[in-house]
DNA sequence: TATCAGTTTCGTACGGTGTAGCATCAGGGG
DNA sequence: CCCCTGATGCTACACCGTACGAAACTGATA
């Protein structure tokens, strides 16, 4: 039985890596949301002390860009597509979907500017291909791009605040809800908002899956445009 | 002339109001972006002392919330809106896309629940109104309009993105180009992305203004719902 | 085996944030 | 007149990202 001092210290903790620092990080967000993603914290979750971290990245911003990579895999279809282009976007669209209720702090990184990284080429690259067959230069192929991206964003990002992110501080869901009813309330009353009114009374808002739907219009159009105007 | 002591304090700074703070909440976000908008900074635009605020704010989320709502009222359009419908939606759309390009910021409120206030439900209201002669029922109505404001949504923000807002700290835009440069480079010679890597070389990708388009595409689905399918 | 170079780890500190708690003070109503 | 209500502002706390430099450890070389 040594005395303390001449007991070594503990071994030296495996060495962290990349992926472990960016797996902690995506943790802690899944659990607590974005919010809760500080370098403190995802040190402690490993371990580590604080700056240790900065040995892995450069930034806080670039841990964000790499946690984002990192689900932008799990949206990767395996190929071959589907051959018809509809049913190809379908199932990019429904991976899209899945991954961000998997990881809804995904869309407060959308509005933060973070670096797209070779996931998210990969992922780009899979939604051209499913024009493949279509015969379209590359200036239509793009701009049929840009319009089922910017659904498929709104559409997620929508779902993602209705469904309601874990959040961190702040007022939970349930108290704000209550906290808005009296004024919701009030709106109905006054008459001011004779169509969005009844539509809150009635509980058509919400509650109603529009997904499939509203995409199907959005292909529907390309279509369209396809099929010579 | 008498001393200090003898001499009054500066009068009383005329009363602060709500407006004011909101006020100089947008100012500093369209200067500088969301990121300069703190407490204490928009107390200093004010000449007030930090914790001054918070006789008009309960919490720096309501700021938020309260400027969200004030550039809200720039996307109201004066009624009647046009008759067509389709006019009248391109119409709106037009206002939003404005509003955002003046108020980029707006882009990093919407995945940051903050409340809807009087302005963003009169919004809503003008939206539902567009459908009014089309003798749809509520519930078709509410999805039309979920299609058409997720698609506006995805739009804006990627626009918002493409344009760069104005930022605080961080890497600065065109450092931030730079630096991706050799890496998209890069993945353009290797080969990984044969459809994506000539659309960045030839600029296919940007430069391209797809927003009447697209949204045509989406209205032209709505339309084709409402022919019957 | 002893030394050196290079990484990885981490203690400390700085300047920023939102905001709780309390003291101060002005103006208006009894 | 006084008192009270509400606006104002100081101080302080806990947290954040991260710059800087020292320490500890690893593997390669002499």
């Amino acid at each position: 039985m040594s005395s303390v001092w001449s007991r070594p210290g503990p071994p030296r903790r495996p060495a962290l890596t990349r992926e472990a620092v960016v797996a902690a990080a995506v943790g802690v967000a899944d659990a607590e949301g974005l919010g809760a993603v500080s370098i403190r914290r995802v040190a402690a979750e490993l371990g580590a002390r604080t700056m240790t971290l900065y040995s892995y990245i450069e930034r806080k911003e670039d841990l964000l860009a790499l946690m984002a990579d990192e689900i932008a895999a799990e949206v990767l279809v395996e190929e071959p597509l589907p051959a018809d282009w509809r049913a190809a976007l379908l199932l990019l669209a429904g991976r899209e979907r899945e991954v961000v209720r998997r990881h809804p702090w995904r869309v407060e990184l959308i509005s933060q500017r973070v670096a797209v990284g070779p996931n998210g080429l990969r992922h780009v690259e899979q939604k051209l291909s499913a024009f493949d067959g279509l015969g379209v230069d590359r200036l239509r192929a793009w701009r049929y791009l840009a319009a089922f991206n910017d659904y498929m964003t709104g559409f997620v990002v929508r779902e993602a605040l209705e469904r309601g992110q874990p959040r961190q501080g702040g007022v939970n869901e349930a108290e704000r809800a209550a906290v808005a009813e009296p004024y919701i309330r009030e709106l109905i009353e006054n008459g001011e908002f004779p169509r969005l009114a009844p539509m809150i009374e009635q509980g058509v808002a919400g509650a109603d899956d529009n997904f499939e739907r509203g995409l199907s219009w959005v292909l529907d159009g390309i279509e369209g445009d396809l099929h010579g105007r």
